[in-house]
RNA sequence: GGGCGCGUAGCUCAGCGGUCAGAGCACUCGGCUUACAACCGAGCGGUCGCUGGUUCGAUCCCAGCCGCGCCCA
């Protein structure tokens, strides 16, 4: 035990006497019953590390070491998300390069020293290989975070959604998903991202506020007669026009359904419908059915039985050859001069012409409405036919649905409400889950297609991996059956050349992490997992594609609980953004404050809530971890033994002690078996610190007592002290580990974080039939004593000549008790019980009065 | 527009049918007290968002309203 005890420097120390000792690793030897395992989420490292994401994993940490400590083989990995955008776009911009999949590897390619002006394109394989560099490079920073914050992860059992195990669990849940009919392909409709020129997901969608403008045209009814106005903020999409739609009680329009109109300066014949969908109170109550404007026009497009006219290309501008249908010679010409423009310029063209026609009644009038975007796109999202991969997610099919509903049921959700999150989800979604991506980072789908005699693609002859050879890159390596010289020839065949969204690889993390088809004794061992941790933002992701994913492949739920946390606020109480340039990183916050002061603060917010960042709390944190280093040392200078027999604790105010000390691990206990840490902590510290600032006073001047001369009263005081403090330890190990660490390492064999969860029978036998209330009792009169010195303004070792209490029978019997600590606390000279009605009265009369007489 | 959550001391939050109106921070005053001055002691501070209802009794349950946040349309 140091002399003077410090914080600083603990992190460093410890968490190598951790690494060195194997202090968290799993042990493979165990059963199902023995083990706790964790679906730890794959974080992508690409980027700065947010506080929320020290403040989320602070709280699985949290649960991991209470279960460890109460005896569970807690098996919990780490995993990292290489895949996907995010990395493609570090990597871009931290080596100055782009991917163009058109280019030949150069296998003598580094990257540029300085970052030039513009991106150099190079190859797929080095694209690849630069995110794997950049990637490891990351998440050793990560990784260096996390061990400083003392997470007790096994490390030894980390995965990279990259690596070549993640692949290949990827690519058989996705053959096994194939084979079953719950994966399929589809050409249809698909919401593209221009800018990153790929489809996106139902659950990567969000609406974004943005300006528009309604654009009142005029259509012409075939018959001749008045025009007919639609009113549109996309009047580029006249050319895509396949028709105009009312509502059916819309009398307006009653007579017109059933007839035609032809579109303004394209001259295409287009039909007038009724659908329910149709508003209308929005703009004239008529619209322009497009293929495709937006979600409805694929809607109607679908219940309508419409022809398609395309004129959005994958690069988001308009095509260069004109849909079916516009074939006047004045419909051509105007076409002509919109292919190839972007839609901003096609707008302008378009509405320009609309004025000259005179088919634009008035000026625009500008609004504000929500407009769909990619949640990683700065572009609206237009919608392309495309064909790609979906894995059915209940979006189409009702039983389905229901029955993932009911699967979530199954999970035993904290908080409880978080549950309703998952449920809308659900009910809400309007399609399959999407999975493919026109993207170069990420899992390669694990079949290829054979061609026809022209060269083409047979969709319908897709040549599946087989398990064995997984993973497969369907670029390089080749299909069974086939030779490489047939790749890209007529009669041969073709790698699918997307790769899936990362989703459909981290919703395989629980099978990842367990080992499916790796290591079968493992996941016997580990899956269904006791516990997915997350933040409630990727309840809609990451949570359900999980759900769906053990659903079809296991028959069952991927793990009985989750854990859901909550954001961090800025201390202004709106969420932390990155782009406010005000990011406080996890690293300094670290620094600054010291890791145990950082996780009392995450410890302090429950689950599923908001919680904002407060450096004050990291202080009551700090105070409470220097707090724990001191009352420890003053335990431990006297002769309190690393295994105190209950039977020496024979003083009732010690007793008193150990009573309460035993209803507060009742309490932490239960807190932390229903995933209320916070509660834990509270009662913990509550305790603790009535423990430092009344029992150690109370107990101080027994406790210099000589044991060796045989005072019982010493020896009670030592017994108690050591029992307390063991308990107090191992119940703040969980939130504060290096600090508990330290302190129990003055006195105790091995590590704190394997020492058994504190219970409370041991507690109650030191405490006999004592009552926490005697030591509540003698600390309300030893508050009077104190309060009778601050008044007078002097110092708390002023002598008191006399205390006189007023109190029940009761009462006093239980401050008979503990007379002469009070005594020695106080420095009281003469104490005084009186027997008397009504609520404990304290008086206190100084030995010196104070100058003013009071 | 729908769903969920939240509105309690200046701040962050706990309490969720009956001596509970609480804690910490902040603030004020006092104290070098051999575990701790990176400390200790004391004090100040609130019609528990508003309006009704249920109840012997409501911060706590119900309804409506107002405000804030998140998710979804």
């Amino acid at each position: 035990m140091p002399d003077k005890p410090t914080l600083d420097g603990i992190e460093e120390r410890w968490a190598q006497v951790w690494a060195e000792q194997g202090t968290y690793e799993f042990d493979p030897d165990t059963t199902r019953d023995q083990v706790f395992s964790i679906d730890t989420p794959p974080l992508t490292a690409s980027g700065a590390m947010h506080v929320g994401h020290a403040f989320s994993f602070t709280h699985t940490d949290l649960i991991a070491r209470y279960q460890r400590m109460q005896g569970k083989n807690v098996f919990y990995p780490m995993g990292w998300d290489d895949n996907g955008l995010p990395t493609e776009r570090r990597v871009q911009n931290f080596y100055g390069v782009r991917c163009d999949p058109s280019l030949p590897y150069d296998p003598d390619f580094t990257p540029p020293e300085k970052l030039g002006k513009d991106q150099i394109p190079i190859s797929r394989p080095n694209f690849i290989g630069l995110c794997h560099d950049l990637t490891l490079e990351d998440e050793r920073v990560y990784e260096a975070v996390w061990r400083r914050i003392g997470l007790s992860v096994d490390w030894s059992t980390t995965y990279r959604t990259i690596d070549d195990d993640c692949r290949a669990i990827s690519q058989r849940g996705f053959l096994r998903n194939l084979a079953r009919g719950e994966a399929y392909q589809a050409e249809a409709p698909t919401l593209w991202d221009v800018t990153f020129r790929t489809a996106v997901a139902q659950a990567e969608l969000e609406d974004r506020e943005r300006p528009g403008a309604y654009h009142r045209i005029a259509f012409h009814r075939s018959q001749g007669g008045e025009p007919v106005h639609i009113e549109t903020t996309r009047p580029e999409l006249i050319p895509a026009c396949v028709g105009l739609v009312a509502h059916p009680g819309d009398e307006r329009y009653a007579a017109l359904v059933g007839r035609t109109v032809r579109t303004p300066l394209f001259d295409v014949e287009v039909p007038v419908f009724a659908h329910h969908l149709a508003e209308p109170d929005k703009g004239s109550g008529i619209a322009m059915i497009c293929t495709f404007g937006d979600l409805n026009d694929v809607t109607w497009w679908r219940e309508l039985s419409l022809p398609t006219r395309p004129i959005v290309g994958w690069d988001g501008r308009v095509l260069a050859d004109p849909p079916p249908g516009l074939d006047s010679a004045d419909g051509l010409a105007a076409y002509q001069e919109l292919a190839g423009a972007t839609m901003f310029a096609a707008r302008e063209r378009v509405v320009a012409k609309l004025r000259d026609s005179g088919d634009l009644d008035g000026d625009p009038k500008p609004i504000t409405h929500p407009v769909k975007f990619y949640e990683k796109g700065d572009r609206p999202l237009e919608i392309v036919t495309t064909r790609q991969w979906y894995i059915s997610n209940g979006g189409r099919d009702e039983t389905l649905r229901a029955e993932l509903v009911a699967r979530g049921k199954e999970i035993d959700f904290h908080p409880a409400f978080m549950r309703h999150r998952y449920e809308n989800w659900v009910g809400g979604l309007n399609g399959d889950w999407l999975i493919s991506r026109q993207r170069f980072f990420g899992v390669a789908f694990p079949v290829w297609y054979a061609l026809n005699d022209d060269g083409e693609p047979d969709y319908e002859r897709i040549i599946m991996a087989e398990e064995a050879s997984l993973p497969v890159d369907p670029s390089s390596d080749i299909p069974p059956g086939y030779t490489e010289d047939q790749r890209g020839k007529p009669g041969g065949f073709i790698g699918d050349p997307d790769v899936m969204d990362t989703w459909a690889t981290s919703s395989l993390s629980p099978q990842i992490a367990c080992g499916w088809g790796r290591d079968e004794a493992l996941f016997a061992k580990t899956f269904p997992m006791d516990l997915r941790p997350q933040g409630h933002d990727i309840i809609r992701t990451w949570l359900f594609a999980t759900v769906v994913r053990a659903h079809f492949e296991h028959d069952g739920v991927p793990w009985r609980t989750a854990a859901i946390s909550g954001f961090i606020l800025d201390p202004d109480r709106k969420k932390m953004s990155k782009s406010k340039g005000n990011v406080t990183t996890p690293m300094d916050l670290l620094v600054e404050h010291g890791s145990d002061s950082v996780r009392y603060w995450a410890a302090s917010g429950r689950l599923g809530i908001d919680t904002a960042l407060e450096p004050g709390q990291m202080k009551v944190g700090r105070r409470l971890a220097i707090k724990l280093l001191n009352a420890s040392k003053f335990a431990l200078s006297h002769d309190v033994g690393a295994n105190a027999a209950t039977e020496a604790v024979t003083e009732r105010l010690d007793q008193a002690m150990l009573a309460g000390l035993a209803d507060v691990v009742a309490h932490a206990t239960s807190a932390m078996d229903s995933y209320e840490h916070q509660r834990a902590l509270e009662v913990t510290e509550a305790f603790f610190w009535t423990f430092c600032d009344d029992y150690l006073e109370l107990v101080k001047a027994r406790a210099y007592g000589d044991v060796t001369a045989d005072d019982p009263a010493a020896a009670s005081a030592h017994a108690a002290l050591g029992i307390a403090l063991s308990v107090l330890q191992r119940l703040f190990a969980p939130i504060l580990p290096f600090v508990t660490e330290e302190v129990w390492s003055w006195w105790q064999e091995g590590s704190v974080h394997r020492a058994s969860w504190p219970t409370v029978e041991p507690l109650r036998a030191a405490a006999g039939d004592a009552a926490p209330a005697t030591l509540a009792v003698v600390g309300q009169v030893l508050s009077a004593v104190r309060k009778a010195k601050s008044e007078a303004k002097q110092s708390m070792r002023a002598e008191v000549a006399t205390v006189t209490v007023n109190g029940s029978p009761g009462q006093l019997a239980l401050l008979e008790n503990g007379r002469s600590d009070l005594c020695n606390a106080g420095r009281i000279q003469n104490l005084e019980l009186i027997k008397a009605d009504g609520p404990l009265s304290v008086r206190v009369v100084l030995a010196v009065p104070t100058a003013n007489g009071g």
